[in-house]
DNA sequence: AATTGTATACGAATAAAATCGTACGTTTGT
DNA sequence: ACAAACGTACGATTTTATTCGTATACAATT
């Protein structure tokens, strides 16, 4: 029988399922506009990458009605998850540990999402106990 | 007059500069071989892919010799961090807390490592006050 | 000196991703 | 009813990345 597909969006895939993990139920339309704020496509390639999308297994839609409504298959934290262990064994070497002291390092996270941060790693640190 | 050029490393180029950071000086063959441990590729390839580095300023190379040796002239820090930056915009939303979070979560830091990132935090924290 | 091994150079083939033109059907507003 | 606006479909093109074949030069070995 045939296997589950193993899905890899690509990066405009990404930016697409971005948008619609936001806003379910979503016309190309939509997600053409919020993709545009961002990004200068015509309206046709946003449309061509979505229906590659659906091919492909990423997104659902629904085609009830003329106006086709789309949905994400796959799951935010799974897709998240993929890319960030991707960048960490290209990247890092494998150290978790070192991407996270680069992205603190590099980029401005408030201290309210700093304690947020500090709250998580108490807590996985009594789960280790 | 020109600009700087704006770096972007693909994947491939990726590879052979994490080699290019722990080897200075290396030789296509030394990359190649250190290559061939985790990827299949012909010499040649691995050749172009150095001599397109170089035109994109991504490496230097001493041609002295007719064994010429390479460089990486991008700094690893500075490549790690566009990487995360890139992925934190795509895949985040544009947080890097939700970044951290996640590969917190997903993968398995030790507690000295999450130690290590305690205390960076809180040293961050000082910085900010 | 002739053969073999190891270099670089570089054009061209292949593959993968992104973009767009155009055809054509359905709504909507007048 | 008709035109304008808006929707999908989809082939073709363009762009970017990767891979490799082949030419050529030089050094080492026999």
């Amino acid at each position: 029988m045939k296997s589950i597909k193993k899905l890899k969006p690509t990066d405009s895939e990404l930016e697409i399922l971005t948008i619609l993990w936001e806003n379910k139920n979503a016309t190309v339309r939509q997600v053409h506009d919020e993709l545009s704020k961002t990004k200068e496509a015509g309206y046709t390639t946003t449309l061509k990458l979505m229906q590659i999308m659906h091919e492909k297994g990423l997104v659902d839609r629904n085609t009830d009605s003329k106006i086709h409504l789309y949905n994400p298959i796959v799951e935010k934290e799974k897709t998240q998850l993929q890319f960030v262990n991707k960048l960490i064994a290209n990247v890092f070497a494998g150290s978790a540990t070192t991407m996270v002291l680069q992205a603190l390092g590099g980029n401005t996270a408030t201290v309210d999402e700093l304690n947020q941060i500090e709250a998580f790693i108490n807590n996985l640190k009594n789960k280790t106990t």
